[in-house]
This record gives C-alpha cells, sequence and structure tokens, in this order.
DNA sequence: ACCTGAACACCGTTCAAGT
DNA sequence: ACCTGAACACCGTTCAAGT
C-alpha cells in the first residue's frame, strides 16, 4: 500500500541511509529490503548485484555536496577540488572505502577521478601527467580519507582514543592539507622542469 | 597425525598461502581451518577473531621482503623504501586492502609506516612533519598498489582490458614513481620554506 | 513488469564437551 | 592445553511461481 511500486532511486536513497545511519557492515541486502517492506530478491530487479548497487552509492556520493568554487590557477583550483572531495566523502560513513573498490569497475571514468583531472585544466601537463598527477591526488585522498574513517568508527566503538575527538579532528584536517599542498607543491617543481606549454612557435 | 599441534605460526603461514593463491575473498576461517585439517573454532585457540589474524598478515607482509637499500639522503632514501614497499605488497594478493584495514587498530605503530618515518631520519623536518610526511607517502602507496591489485584480479577474471598486460604493468610502475618522486619533491619545497634545522644560533 | 517464496551454498563466532 | 561437535545468527544470489 505505501510501495506500491519501488524504483532504482528509492533503492539507491534507502541504501545511502543506511550507510549514513548505521555504515557499511550493516548494509546487508536483506536490511535493505527490510527497509524498504519487500523482500531480498526484489532487489535484483533493478540491480544485478550488490557491487553494482555499491558503485551507484559511490557515484552519489562524490557527485553530491556542493561543487568547488571556480578560482584561478590550476594550483588553487586542484586544492579546492580535493578538499571538496574530502568533504564530500566525509558526509557517509565508510564512503572512501566504497568509492574506492568501486574504482576498478569504471576503469578510469570515475567522477572523483574527473573532477580532479578537470581541475588541471588551465596546467601546463600534458595528457598522460594530468591523468597522473589526477591519480596521485586521488590515491591520496581515498587512503587518508579511508584510514581517517577507519578511526572514526573505532572511537565511536566506545575505545577511548589518546586525544580527545575534537582535537583529532583538527589534526586530521591539517594532515590533509599538509598532503595536498605537498602535493600540489611536488607539482609545480614538475612543471618547471618540464615546461612542455608552447615555447614560442 | 600429521597435525599433532598447530602454532599460530602454522596458521598464520596457512593463510598467506590462501590469500597468495586465491585471494581475500577465499581467505575464509573455514577454507583456513579445511586447509590445516582441523574444525574452524580450533583457529579460535591461537587468534580471538579474523581480524586478528588479518592483522597478523598484515605485519608479515610489509616486514617480509628485502629491507631497502640503505643511502645517504633522506629523499633517496624515502624513495627507495616507498619503492620496496609497494614490492612487497605486490607479493601477496590483496594485501594492501588488508594492510590498509589493519591500520586502524595498531594507531600509527604498525610497520609500513615505522619504515617510512624511519627513513626520514636523517631529515631537517620536526616530529610532527615527519609524521605527516610518511602518512602521505603510506596513504599513497596503500591507494596506488590497492587499485593496482584490484585491475590485476579483474584482469585475471578474464575481462580483456583495454591494452595488454605486460604494458599496463610498466604503466603503473611508472605512475608509482611518478607519485613518489611528486610527493618527495613537495616535501623538499617544504624543507625549503621551513628550515628548522638549527638556524646557527 | 514487478515481486514473493523457498531454497542453495555459504559466512564468523561461541561454547559445552571431549581428550 | 588443545581441539571437536553442534549450534546460532547471519550472508548474497537464483529462480520458479505468482499477480
Amino acid at each position: 500500500m505505501q510501495n506500491p511500486k519501488l524504483s532504482k532511486d528509492e533503492v539507491a536513497r534507502a541504501a545511502l541511509r543506511i550507510l549514513d545511519e548505521m555504515g557499511l557492515p550493516d548494509l546487508t541486502m536483506r536490511r535493505l529490503a527490510a527497509d524498504l517492506n519487500v523482500r531480498p530478491s526484489a532487489l535484483y530487479w533493478y540491480f544485478p548485484n550488490k557491487q553494482t548497487l555499491l558503485a551507484d552509492l559511490a557515484d552519489r556520493i562524490v557527485t553530491q555536496g556542493r561543487p568547488a568554487e571556480l578560482v584561478t590557477g590550476w594550483d588553487e583550483q586542484l586544492r579546492l577540488v580535493a578538499l571538496a572531495l574530502r568533504d564530500s566523502l566525509l558526509a557517509y560513513r565508510d564512503s572512501a572505502e566504497i568509492v574506492s573498490s568501486s574504482l576498478a569497475l569504471g576503469l578510469g571514468e570515475n567522477p572523483a577521478h574527473s573532477t580532479l583531472r578537470d581541475a588541471l585544466d588551465s596546467s601546463p601537463f600534458d595528457a598522460e601527467m594530468t591523468q597522473r598527477a589526477a591519480a596521485t591526488m586521488l590515491h591520496f585522498i581515498l587512503g587518508h580519507v579511508s584510514l581517517e574513517q577507519q578511526r572514526i568508527q573505532y572511537d565511536s566503538l566506545g575505545a577511548l582514543s589518546g586525544e580527545p575527538v575534537m582535537l583529532r579532528m583538527e589534526s586530521c584536517a591539517g594532515a590533509f592539507r599538509f598532503g595536498v599542498d605537498t602535493i600540489i607543491s611536488g607539482l609545480k617543481q614538475h612543471s618547471l622542469a618540464h615546461p612542455t606549454a608552447t615555447p614560442g612557435e
């Protein structure tokens, strides 16, 4: 009565709700079905398997959230996109793990990578270096947030961490900026060493 | 008769064998027990749970393998350690995922992080920056190898990838060196910007 | 087209009981 | 001390059958 018809979108949104409230270990097909007042097998009409569902969630997570402010200068743009990406990821529990595992399927054409590559549009790098620069940044971001989220859930499990939670949050943000700035700084050096930008005729 | 007594070490080695031959999804407690000619519940005498077993494997994976050559200069040393760490990880299937998920438990005192930090011993960075530099490099390494391994198993699943496998392997190694060099280059800039090395009284 | 019912082939973990 | 037997509370996925 209250669910005359389901939809792919509804299924995905319900999954995101579970993810937000309980985390990835509790996001099972059976639990998702129960939340939608439906039998587990019904979900397989909308998604061929759980992996595909998770890939869909990964897309929504990185797409959702306000896009990074537009500025001039590839270095500052890359920095903003990286920070925005972290914010998007931190909006959902275990998102970094989900995005990571979905990366292998969409070989290179995933939204997270694209956003980073686009930020390098005005850079002096050629296509391959842009690709590698985006990959380097993406790997750092996912690695960092992945660990950050594992620690968050470890803390929330009642285990008393060494330092207070608010302090830790700031030190995480600081460590993240450090990594982003280090990579950008390294990329700048590269651009000075190999000036590919049409050297006058 | 052939297994009068089991040992923690034997269990771990058998687990590594499964990991090497079948990958993480096939490394179940039940399968591991079967390989050791023992009932699943017997494993819980040696490891309190699967998570602990995986943490033990993570330690062995990064510890195993020849240590990086010793050279002078923190930059070159860091580079060698990073490359050696990737080699160690590539020796076992899905190792990056295992090491990543074990990172949160041993909060900061894991061998992978330590090796990277030690490489920065002769650097001009203070303790906190050394910590962050090591973390930045570690996140990149795990992110990169994690994705690399996902693609390897995706390829081996029969799916024909765009480019030939040998070419891909080289491009992976190239992308990895690019990331490592970029981060080291960025760290060097930092050391120039903040010269903390006792500025002559 | 969309969903149920029922099954298949698994999991990790616990714990009394054996030796 | 070390292991078995048997259970508990789950998984993802398939597929004939209903409507």
